[in-house]
RNA sequence: GGCGGGUUGCCCGAGCGGCCAAUGGGAGCGGACUGUAAAUCCGCCGGCUCUGCCUUCCAAGGUUCGAAUCCUUGACCCGCCA
């Protein structure tokens, strides 16, 4: 719906073609030569990215990638989401230290199913002239005999040019490295080969770990078809302070809802460190120049205001779950974390904001747990020492008000309007604790 | 195939018969300062029915009053030789 109104707001983004805008942004690490990249890219082309299903959903580390198709999308290409349901079994060496562990058949197509659904948010399947594709390559890897395959496929693959990628040369130095993983680059050429074929697919993406298996598939089709196509990568996003993006204590940020709650989700966002938050709106955000440049101006001045922060967070939040959740889920901040007493909010904004944090039940005022014990049922710690700890070290708090004691319980003149409390942990780790309404 | 070295808590890495839930660093967590930043400083950092108890030092056996530490077997890694 908003699709046309942001696709014509891109294309109005001047002068700039995509390929100097990926630049600006940073988004570009290596590419197939330049001019002839530029050229190609002056008419509407089809390229593709592929994702493996190694976990059942996506992450923020998969949306750098996923937002540079949608860029290409709305600038007029035909965008490919390949999802690797073949790949996916076989495992890539690329950038690991050690073979994986195999997931069975069953785990790979169930999470290649909700890869599928989650590409929607990004591409649009129903575009009139440039509708979005999402492609599975156990398709054509399945019905291939393993005869043929070495025969038609493997036939055109040096072992020495194999042998001196780096995804393999590292590991043949150090753990070793199975013939299975070895195929990977052979199977991901087949790929882009079946797409040249199927789609006049000509352009691949990736992240820059993704070089090599990349520039084998551009070889595979000249040699097999005699075509030629092309090729960049992103490079891996790093924060300044060197740790790797998109990772928390608590694990990766996913971008399904089940997994990273909306609110979650936002609270990430807004919390990066002021000197990658610019950076991240260029590479995250359809803003345009003009936009990210004055943002940057806002934040270089006054950078406790945390502007471009919240225009960061939403503008995610808005991409992955949506307009609706995205206001809900920021007002919610909004109300928990305000200037205003939480006995203020009536109760129609505090039982809408505490929807969205990770919650505790009370079964029944006649015992109420403790607060280490509704804390550490939320699953915002990983144990009741944990929680003992926090509250031993001072940062456990009943509705904003700090607590001591390991053993204190809210009372039942603690729930506002008899059922809600907050707790909080620290800074900002805030728990809702509900009554059961079998208790009231 | 032969010889040697290794496998320790989330990660790196000490320990080499009792004083070891195990030094140190990193990560993480809490506090102070701030802005639901960063840096810095202070504290915490296996679990529990918590003055005690339980489960950890690759796995399984064994020696011993007592083992992460010694022995045996197995798995994996890393060197040197073939």
């Amino acid at each position: 719906m908003d699709w046309q109104r942001e696709s014509a707001l891109f294309g109005h983004d001047g002068s700039m073609n995509l390929l100097d805008d990926l630049k600006w942004r940073g988004l570009l690490a290596q590419s197939t030569d330049e001019t002839q990249l530029k050229a190609a890219l002056a008419k509407p082309i089809t390229l593709y990215a592929g994702f493996d299903p190694t976990a059942p959903s996506m992450h923020v580390g998969n949306l750098v990638i996923l937002t540079v198709l949608r860029r290409f999308q709305l600038a007029g290409h035909h965008a490919i989401a390949l999802v690797g349901g073949a790949t996916g079994l076989v495992g890539d060496p690329s950038g690991k230290n050690e073979e994986r562990i195999l997931n069975t058949e069953e785990v790979v197509e169930e999470w290649v199913l909700r890869f599928r659904n989650q590409f929607s948010k990004f591409l649009d399947m129903d575009a009139p002239k440039n509708p979005a594709r999402v492609v599975n390559n156990l398709d054509w890897t399945s019905p291939l005999s393993a005869i043929d395959f070495l025969r038609d496929i493997g036939k055109h693959f040096s072992v020495n040019q194999m042998l001196a990628k780096e995804s393999v040369s590292a590991r043949l130095e150090g753990g070793g490295i199975s013939y299975t993983e070895f195929s990977y680059q052979v199977l991901q050429s087949l790929d882009f080969l079946e797409l040249f074929r199927r789609h006049g697919c000509t352009i691949q993406i990736g992240g820059s770990d993704q070089w090599g298996n990349i520039v084998a598939g551009l070889d595979l089709i000249r040699r097999v078809e005699g075509a030629s196509g092309n090729a960049f990568t992103v490079p891996l996003l790093t924060k300044q302070d060197g740790t790797k993006f998109g990772k928390t204590a608590g694990g990766s940020i996913w971008l399904d809802p089940a997994m990273t709650s909306p609110y979650a989700f936002f609270q990430y966002w807004l919390n990066t460190e002021d000197r990658d938050v610019v950076n991240f709106l260029k590479v995250f955000s359809f803003l345009s120049h003009d936009e990210i440049t004055e943002l940057e101006k806002s934040h270089s001045e006054n950078p406790g205001a945390r502007t471009v922060h919240r225009v960061l967070a939403r503008e995610l939040t808005t991409l992955v779950h949506g307009a609706q959740n995205c206001e809900r889920v920021e007002a919610a901040a909004r109300a928990l974390f305000g200037q205003g007493e939480l006995s203020e909010l009536d109760e129609a904004t505090l039982e809408s904001a505490l929807a969205e944090l990770p919650r505790a039940i009370v079964g029944s005022f006649s015992e109420i747990p403790t607060w280490v014990d509704l804390v550490a049922a939320s699953g915002v710690v990983d144990s009741k020492s944990a929680a003992r700890r926090v509250v031993k070290e001072g940062g456990a708090y009943l509705n904003n008000a700090k607590i001591a004691g390991e053993d204190f319980a809210p009372s039942q003149n603690d729930f506002f309007f008899g059922r809600f409390a907050v707790l909080r942990k620290g800074k900002r780790e805030l728990v809702a604790v509900e009554v059961s309404k079998k208790a009231l």
